[in-house]
DNA sequence: GCCAACGTTGGC
DNA sequence: GCCAACGTTGGC
């Protein structure tokens, strides 16, 4: 069982939402190294989930993987904003997840938390201009994260 | 709303 | 294959 953090919008997409869909398919990541570490999420795998592009932006919840190594729908739909005309069918480009709700946290871990807990190599959402969505973490980062979440 | 960071695109 | 231009992300 590994950890992992996802980013999302709470304006387009938040744990509330998630706590009301319980479950939900993760779509539109049009990175490659997003995908990859998507790719080789296992069912069962927790992720944390993080609010971005707001204030304060930070960790909020749980979710745990469901699924693995499905395609992304929005990926043949020429009316999406995430088409790709180069993805086929037979040989899809995009991969992604189902994610299951765990839990909200009584309080948001903010980022600045964060940062003052973890270093830069220890947990990359910290990292100064990090664009990157979908990443891992560490058991030992991710255990203080919980204690931290569930004592507040 | 600003802008730093950085991934992607496309001309050459 | 280089790299300038461009677009997007996301903190502030």
């Amino acid at each position: 069982m590994r950890y992992w953090l996802m980013k999302s919008e709470p304006d387009v997409y938040s744990i509330n939402d998630l706590e009301r869909d319980q479950e939900t398919l993760w779509d539109g990541v049009r990175n490659y190294q997003a995908r990859n570490f998507m790719r080789s999420m296992e069912p069962g795998d927790w992720v944390f989930f993080y609010h971005s592009n707001t204030q304060p932006p930070g960790v909020v919840g749980l979710m745990t993987v469901a699924q693995s190594g499905v395609p992304d729908p929005t990926q043949f739909d020429p009316a999406s904003e995430y088409y790709d005309p180069k993805s086929t069918q037979d040989n899809p480009r995009w991969q992604t997840v189902t994610l299951r709700f765990l839990e909200q946290f009584p309080t948001m871990v903010p980022l600045e938390q964060l940062r003052q807990t973890f270093s830069e190599d220890e947990l990359w959402v910290v990292r100064r201009g990090n664009r990157l969505s979908v990443m891992p973490v560490d058991d030992p980062v991710a255990e203080k994260i919980l204690a931290i979440a569930r004592h507040s």
